[in-house]
DNA sequence: CGCTGTTGTGAGACCGGTCTGTCTCTGCTA
DNA sequence: TAGCAGAGACAGACCGGTCTCACAACAGCG
């Protein structure tokens, strides 16, 4: 008689890996579209199929929980898209730069838009020294690392300065466009554009293409 | 006989509206710095030292004390207080808008910040149809048609852009002192005077430069 | 002037629901 | 058989909202 098909062959460790990433996911799920506050453990543990023992016994406590998915967060979103994204655009830095407001702006149209989880969480906590809200802090600020790096790519002499100014940009379109503005990337992109301009990066403007001196 | 000295002669109408009073108060002082999420109404009304069945004769749910806050929070930050700082600093519309960044700044510098409210709770809340998030998103538009104002007889051509690209600096920079950088007022007014040459503005301007070197 | 009923208030018990976090029981699988 | 995972009860805290009770101020009336 032949030998039964191969079962799932999942491993006490393997399963346990597959438990923890269910749990990963729907956290990110919920945490993501949600807010932290606004999701209990309940939820996650329906969502993810699990004990709440077994969640328990990968994350001492809901901040941990919560930590974990801010680091996810930065992986999936800051470095797996928007980093991604942006430089799948091949082009000089200036358009780089300018391109994050073009993932931006595919971003807030899509119809489940749901905002920035480091701004959010970041506000729905008042107390300064949580360190689920230093948490958020330190990831805002490793965007700004990715920013630093293109700006000074394109010559910008104070690069810190010039990324904390983009920064703005990018965190009052994503609040504009939580409010409902639909063209809220057009509008930073545009202003983006100025302050590249002021900054002396021309180099793969719209305008500088078209006023790009004829060669002769 | 001389008639005795009036006493507190507080008639139940009276004394009604000074309950009132209390309880806005102190919903404006708990809600503006820690959110309406985490403020419970217990703590509302030890606050303001009045029994539970007072604050709910007044409001019927605490849905109804948050949206009283806002309006509050309508009446004395946004008008009371931005509005007014703002055009009690005569100058040109270009002048003016500028000095938001300036009224900004001194906010952002005082120790007890407490961000935008309409941004804390609009984020706070992820139901698109709440009427307290639908609320905030009416106050931050009636934010931008005071800019609308002033870019219109700033002699901007589009106004109505114009305020939403201000709003987005004013949004960012907020987010960003939330953050921590106790300079965004600074970074942003930065932009803003590129956006407003860009739009012709160039009143105003050179003054306000001029005026700049306020060391502290 | 003095008494009494009415009204509105402060204080707080109480209810049902939800939250985080712990514990027990049961069943599956190696 | 041993061990882990799912299901869910449970504890303790907190939430919004309702209800009772005692007290103080006032109006009406003798």
């Amino acid at each position: 008689m032949a030998l039964a098909p191969p079962p799932p062959k999942i491993g006490p460790a393997l399963r346990a890996a597959t438990a923890r990433e269910r749990i990963d996911q729907s956290a990110y799920e919920l945490f993501s579209r949600r807010g932290v506050r606004g999701v209990g453990i309940d939820e996650v543990i329906a969502r993810s199929g699990v004990a709440k023992m077994t969640l328990y016994r990968h994350y001492p406590s809901k901040n941990h929980l919560v930590l974990a998915f801010l680091r996810r967060r930065e992986e999936l979103w800051t470095r797996g898209w928007l980093q991604a994204e942006v430089e799948r655009r091949k082009g000089p830095p200036g358009t780089q730069l300018l391109a994050i407001f073009e993932v931006f702006d595919k971003w807030f149209r899509r119809p489940d838009f749901e905002g920035c989880s480091f701004i959010n969480v970041l506000l729905e906590i008042d107390d300064e020294a949580h360190p689920v809200r230093i948490a958020t802090v330190a990831h805002l600020a490793n965007i700004r690392v990715f920013l630093r790096q293109l700006a000074a790519a394109a010559g910008v002499a104070d690069a810190d300065a010039f990324a904390r100014q983009w920064h703005i940009l990018m965190k009052g379109s994503i609040v504009a466009a939580g409010e409902g503005d639909i063209d809220a990337a057009l509008r930073a992109r545009e202003i983006g554009r100025l302050l590249l301009l002021h900054e002396g990066v021309h180099e793969g403007l719209g305008a500088a293409k078209a006023a790009r001196p004829k060669r002769r």
